[in-house]
DNA sequence: TATGCTATTGCAAGTATTTTCAATAAGGAG
DNA sequence: CTCCTTATTGAAAATACTTGCAATAGCATA
């Protein structure tokens, strides 16, 4: 029953409340096949429960993406989208075709590792998306 | 004298156009200190070409993206930002205090070589932006 | 379980971004 | 240098996103 009952839990960690609002974004995410626009999940969260508005969307997106619950990312057009913060992972989209492939965390910890050496930071990027052209576009251009 | 030709040239070369609205926003590019809203790169433009309208910016700044003329970057708080496209390179970005550091590009030429491995993309990225807190930021947390 | 503090919401107004379409102008061809 | 094609611009309307503030409702505490 509660794929949700971590994000509750951190959030009270922390001094913030969740709320029925935060849920359904929570919920339209994890049912999500893949990322969505604020106004996708506006639309979703219209419908589960009348009368939430758009602003309220706008915050709790960048409010849960602000604590890690969800991620951000740009897509081949420069738009944001969102989807649920699953286990760290990271995309390769073709910039020709949009195709999109996703990438396993572990192939990036080198990389983690050796930025913090040389910049002293912790970095916690949990999604990243490179772009580039697929096996098929790479060849016909 | 022109920073800008060889953008002219890449246009051409693939059947579009350079025009002065386009070269206006390169040149403001070129001179900022650092990533610039559209909202910024119009103030100014509209300084330098008076009549030139918002929509032309945001078309421009699409365009020119979308030919890695110009790249395009999140902020830490997840706003798009422009930038001109050098030499290719990256961001740290501290969550907490904002503070940004730069990163050579080859300190992810390895990651870049084992994603196009596993993958058979091509990458080509040329601007990426990691998250985390900074060396200050990480002990006062 | 009742109470209080304050994080969060909804509304309305403001700002930013996108879209449509007719008018304009870049630049290749003659 | 002129003409022609069509990529690009500007204007206005539509849509998307943000902000300020009063009203509401989580949840910690007793």
């Amino acid at each position: 029953m509660s794929c949700t009952e971590p994000a509750l839990q951190t959030l009270r960690a922390r001094g913030f409340r969740m709320t029925p609002q935060r849920l359904c974004v929570l919920e339209i995410l994890h049912n999500a096949p893949e990322h969505l626009t604020p106004q996708q999940v506006y639309e979703q969260a219209a419908r589960a429960m009348p009368g939430l508005t758009e602003t309220t969307i706008y915050r709790a997106l960048e409010f849960l993406a602000g604590h890690n619950l969800v991620n951000a990312a740009l897509t081949a057009n420069g738009k944001l989208t969102y989807e649920l913060a699953r286990r760290a992972h990271h995309h390769l989209v073709c910039r020709v075709c949009g195709q999109q492939v996703e990438i396993d965390h572990e192939i990036l910890l080198p990389v983690y590792r050796s930025l913090e050496e040389t910049s002293g930071f912790h970095i916690n990027t949990s999604h990243l998306t490179f772009f580039g052209l697929c096996p098929h576009c790479k060849e016909t251009e």
